[in-house]
DNA sequence: CGAGTAGCCATACACCGTATGGCTCACGCT
DNA sequence: AGCGTGAGCCATACGGTGTATGGCTACTCG
């Protein structure tokens, strides 16, 4: 077991992990390196590579924490209109609250792609209320996702406006437009 | 002007650029060094910088020629859906052609932001075409193009089907998601 | 002819990710 | 008790990165 002479208690995955998203938050993802990393939790920059395969597999780690702790609405009954602007919002809560991550995490979107995810059941769910037929649920949420992960990316690099209520008010039409397209989709 | 040991001609930005283009296109961005650049041209890695600021500087170069070179639909009087469709052709078409640089300038924005740009102008003209009141050409554009524009990464990056003739369909598809709803936005 | 300068290059520095191999210690087994 | 094993950690080293600094050359202009 051997534990770190500088440390009490042996490393561990979640601590490297969230002590990752810290930097990330702090610095964006160029701003993490695995040397900065080490020095923060107090070890050799070695001792990571004992619990993660290179840099690019924690990096894909942190994103899926990241995706996994994000909180989903549950199903509350209402309109698939109202579910799905819950979800919109609370994709864009989460994505504001992680900007630089989730800009990576926009460019690396195979870190995500895993269907089972809870997002994304959440969305097949909130799409098959919405009528969408069985075999187009995949193409759909994925032009969703793309829509939303899109306009999310373009705010938090600062493409849009500084004022955090015309933001809003952004976010609102563009979801408005989202939901209304779908209604004169399904007729 | 004391030309190049090894090469006839001086360094112009232009070659500079386009090479930067090929090798991006070819590794990715990250793909891309001032040393791998310097070496493809034949010439010392510090000589580039009496061209370009920094490889940052370079990039953003890189991107905005990109952006220029693009070949926007003319106004040839057809209605505002159709001519927004054949925009949002030409955006997919050249994104298509360099993924890697396109999936760079969706997460650095700022570099396409001057809304002088023609892409941009152009958009405005057929948001006026739609009906879309002055105040909100902005705004409104700017959503239309963080959708396409995360459309495109999600596709380019990988996150959708390999079948071509599926994406075709899903663009089609979100594309006309996207003028559904403002149809329905106008009344 | 002399000064200035545009273009280029050699060297060097600090930083990066990580391959390699060795150290220490807790444990299970005989 | 002795021993092997392996988990956890670390020191060193290699080849890569961007770029600061300063010096060289060959041209133009007064």
């Amino acid at each position: 077991m051997a534990v770190s002479a500088r440390r009490g208690t042996p490393l561990t995955i979640e601590e490297i992990c969230s002590t990752a998203v810290h930097l990330i938050d702090e610095g964006g993802v160029e701003g993490l390196s695995m040397r900065k990393l080490a020095a923060e939790l107090d070890v050799n920059p070695m001792s990571l590579y004992h619990h993660v395969e290179s840099k690019e597999a924690l990096l894909g780690l942190v994103c899926a924490t990241a995706a996994e702790r994000m909180h989903i609405p549950p199903d509350d009954g209402a309109s698939w209109q109202d579910q799905l602007k819950a979800l919109a919002l609370a994709y864009h809560r989460h994505a504001r609250e992680h900007p630089a991550l989730w800009g990576y995490l926009h460019t690396h979107p195979q870190l995500i792609a895993d269907h089972r995810l809870v997002l994304w059941q959440t969305l097949y769910r909130i799409l098959r209320l919405a009528g969408v037929p069985e075999p187009e649920l995949r193409r759909t949420s994925e032009i969703l996702n793309a829509f939303v992960s899109g306009f999310i990316v373009a705010e938090t690099q600062g493409h849009m406006s500084d004022d955090p209520e015309e933001i809003d008010r952004n976010f609102d039409t563009a979801v408005h437009l989202i939901i209304n397209g779908m209604v004169s989709f399904s007729g």
